[in-house]
DNA sequence: AGCACGCCGACT
DNA sequence: GTCGGCGTGCTC
């Protein structure tokens, strides 16, 4: 019997982590046979010279027929490191948001453990040439290379204005021999090693107390440091922690290592401690309300896969939300708790890490490389029980999975729009429970219509928890209208006579306020006075917003910026008009006003540096803040006991968003906001300025009437067929060209209409309709679920695309799909 | 996404 | 004429 013949050849269809929508197929060498594995990590050479981690989607014995397939390089994995579930789940994450699995791969997977490789230079080893051969640019590089092992292509390009220069100079040094092009693979993940300190292991006890005498004298600093150490158990410590708790100087610790009289020692060492979790420390006495919501959530969960929370701020819903993580963690499950912005989520996640600290663990965003891979690797081995994290860590696994968390299930933040994959954490929450037989709990105090309806359905279990656990009246909602104060010349500047006065008797009564304004910067618009001309973006359809304290005028679309501001660039006039208010303005003529009251701007521009969000939170919860004065981010997350006023300068501008969410959203932000006040002894109060206080959405703010707002939105929707009625996939087209967007837009909307008819609105030109220096045009399309099958849709839009384009020869326009876009 | 190739204007 | 710019297409 011939043996070759037996041994077949085995190729591997792979993700590659690239924005493709397709899939590569390589050769699997022989020796890798028996070990290919869906889910498992391979490197495969890409491209002309680069090697990426791909991961293996299926494995087949049938062989390419148009090209021939490139050898694997190496198999990364033992075992699968993504598991069948969740590549079941990715397929459905890039089938439903219309992607590729390259971007899901993207989302997914920390870049740690994606490594790609990295082009390096390198200066062929005993080079002789003829100086006369090297120009300028070439004996630039020649000289950064010298005497260096290798240097990251990245690294040089710096140097050369142009890229283009750039890679020609490169290949002609390579090409006559000078330097050596090669691939090496980047970061790789490293454990963390820490530093430890004990005492020298050379010194007797007597020896320590003559150096420990001597140093009371010669060095203060260094006593503390040895004595803080003395007193640790086993005199051993962790060296932050002992400087950070003491007070230590690094200077003077340095010194006693240095002396030998402690040591320093590392160890490599989880960045997460787990100890044994124990619950028996914190017992929590819940409400009766709140027992007969956890039954309830836990009597609907034997039906139904996910249940709503709808609690009242202040009801408690944290306190349910622990019952059931505990309860999950005494059965050996894990849990997932999703929420809007970790930063917003301070209280939240200390009040949990001292229930669960041994087996919780936080995936912020702002962590590194390293620890991104380890929240990975410890939440896959298990350790993990309660994960808290933002939208993308719906991807992290989770083996055992209980329960999924998803807290203000309303806030847009769950949903991805910038980038591809679009998807909505909440709704994907709900797919992956399915699959891993989990459950979901959505919670909320202004749930989304969406999902409220779906409660209302049957389709979600609906609880409700409305009595407020700190015994305070909710708080009392103030409407101003604004038109009938600038007819009888009340104001005073944007404040209307009522909230000019409350924030005047704020310092008496020794109380504390939030002001909410959607807007950044100073002034939204800077208008011509003689010509009317406005100040745009050379990039963008938008006007520029000055910006006071950097003196320029800055995009938010494309981050472009201008610096001399003083004069009309049309006429040259000198008098620029300022229209509207930013938070800056509110907050500088907020302390013209009142000089006695320390007015803080908080926004996303001011708590840009490190520290500044913690120290802004600090200082107002020590009261030597009076007034907040901020964007959507002082509406979210936070308890101020002393808060007893919240007011919103401009409802109107919130309303009157184009956009048929915009009065929900509206709603969840003034209730939000609402809550803010009176969260201590007294009942606050919301002061809202409007123009239009007989518009129907103000009118159930003023009575903070949830339902009221939920039934007037569903009579809104189903009359005009929006979700919850209708789906709704965007699609938007983008290029340099306005001509050919349009064409291309008009098009592709004429061809679908033939087949989808009234589903198909637009194409529209959008609220911002120009982003750097792409021209945008939209089509919606609305369709009922049940009358058309979703992949089969999808399938027909990107043809039809695929067709428009290829007709016209209008190559190059952009076209994104964006399915239930917010 | 990178990266090469190739076509075009504007410089020695 | 070449250099550098950018548009287009391909990668298993």
């Amino acid at each position: 019997m011939d043996l070759e013949s037996d041994i077949q050849t085995i190729y591997v269809q792979v993700i590659l982590p690239l924005p493709i929508k397709k899939l590569f197929t390589y050769r699997l060498p022989n020796e890798f046979h028996d070990l290919a594995m869906r889910g498992k990590r391979v490197f495969v050479p890409f491209g002309v010279r680069k090697v990426y981690t791909a991961i293996i989607f299926q494995i087949t014995e049938e062989a390419p027929t148009h090209y021939e397939a490139l050898n694997i390089i190496s198999m990364i994995d033992d075992h699968p490191l993504i598991s069948e579930q969740q590549l079941k789940f990715w397929e459905w994450v890039a089938e439903y948001y219309m992607c590729g699995l390259g971007d899901v791969m993207i989302a997914a997977l920390p870049s740690g453990l994606r490594i790609a490789s990295e082009t390096f230079v390198k200066k062929v080893d005993d080079l002789d040439f003829n100086p006369e051969d090297i120009d300028i640019r070439e004996n630039q590089i020649l000289a950064i290379l010298e005497g260096k092992e290798k240097v990251k292509i990245s690294e040089l390009e710096t140097i050369l204005k142009s890229k283009t220069s750039f890679v020609k100079v490169i290949k002609s040094l390579h090409d006559r021999g000078y330097i050596e092009i090669f691939e090496d693979l980047g970061q790789k993940y490293k454990p963390k090693s820490e530093a430890f300190l004990k005492i020298s292991a050379l010194l007797k006890e007597d020896e320590i107390k003559l150096i420990l005498d001597s140093l009371q004298k010669k060095s203060k600093n260094q006593f503390d440091v040895l004595l803080a150490l003395l007193g640790q158990k086993n005199q051993t410590a962790h060296k932050k922690e002992l400087s950070q708790k003491y007070l230590l100087k690094s200077s003077a610790i340095k010194a006693l290592i240095d002396k030998k009289v402690i040591e320093q020692y590392y160890e490599a060492s989880s960045r997460f401690n787990y100890a044994q979790y124990l619950d028996s420390k914190h017992v929590f006495d819940l409400t009766q309300n709140q027992v007969r919501a956890v039954q309830e959530i836990e009597a609907f969960f034997a039906t139904h896969l996910t249940v709503l929370l709808h609690g009242q701020t202040a009801s408690g819903k944290t306190i349910v939300y622990i019952d059931l993580i505990k309860k999950q963690i005494a059965l050996n499950k894990s849990v997932l708790l999703l929420v809007p912005e970790i930063a917003l989520t301070d209280q939240l996640i200390s009040q949990l890490e001292s229930l669960f600290g041994d087996v919780m663990m936080v995936a912020h965003s702002r962590f590194s490389f390293n620890e991104k891979v380890e929240i990975w690797q410890n939440s896959q081995d298990g350790k993990v029980k309660l994960l808290v994290g933002v939208r993308s860590s719906i991807f992290v696994p989770m083996p055992n999975l209980g329960l999924i968390i998803i807290d203000e299930e309303h806030e847009n933040t769950y949903k991805q729009s910038e980038k591809s994959p679009r998807y909505h954490a909440r709704d994907c929450a709900i797919v992956l429970a399915k699959l891993a037989n989990a459950k979901v709990l959505l919670g909320s105090a202004t749930p989304s219509v969406e999902s409220y309806y779906n409660a209302q359905q049957g389709k979600y279990g609906l609880v409700k928890l409305n009595e407020r656990y700190v015994k305070t009246a909710a708080p009392k909602v103030t409407v101003v209208d604004l038109r009938e104060d600038v007819r009888q010349k009340k104001m005073t500047g944007i404040f209307s006579e009522y909230l000019y006065t409350s924030l005047k008797e704020l310092k008496q009564k020794h109380a504390q306020a939030i002001v909410f304004q959607n807007r950044k910067g100073f002034v939204p618009i800077l208008e011509c006075s003689e010509c009317g001309w406005v100040s745009k973006c050379v990039n963008c359809d938008i006007s520029l917003t000055y910006y006071k304290y950097s003196n320029n005028l800055r995009c938010h679309y494309c981050g472009y910026y201008q610096d001399n501001v003083t004069k009309c660039q049309a006429c040259g006039s000198h008098s620029m008009s300022m229209q509207g208010y930013g938070t800056e303005r509110i907050t500088e003529e907020l302390q013209l006003l009142l000089p006695e009251l320390n007015v803080t701007r908080f926004d996303h521009d001011s708590t840009r540096q490190k520290n500044a969000f913690k120290n802004i939170v600090n200082e107002f919860e020590a009261q030597k803040i009076d007034v907040l004065v901020g964007t959507q981010i002082v509406v979210k997350g936070f308890d101020f006991k002393n808060v007893q006023m919240t007011a919103v300068v401009n409802a109107d501008q919130i309303i009157n968003f184009p956009d048929f969410r915009s009065h929900e959203r509206a709603f969840q932000l003034l209730a939000q906001l609402a809550g803010r006040a009176g969260r201590g002894e007294n009942s606050g109060e919301m002061i809202v300025q409007t123009k239009q206080p007989e518009h129907p959405i103000i009118k159930t703010i003023l009575n903070l009437d949830y339902d009221a707002m939920f039934q007037m939105q569903l009579t809104e929707r189903e009359q005009f067929n929006y979700p919850p009625f209708s789906r709704l996939i965007k699609i938007t087209f983008k290029h340099k060209k306005l001509e050919d967007v349009i064409k291309v837009a008009a098009q592709y909307a004429d061809l679908i209409k033939s087949e989808l008819g009234h589903r198909v609105l637009g194409p529209e030109v959008p609220h911002v309709s120009k982003i750097k220096n792409l021209y945008i045009r939209n089509i919606l399309i609305k369709f009922e679920p049940e009358h058309l099958k979703m992949p089969k849709l999808k399938a027909y839009l990107n043809n039809v695309y695929d067709f428009v384009v290829q007709k016209d020869n209008l190559k190059g326009v952009i076209f994104i799909a964006d399915v239930d876009c917010y």
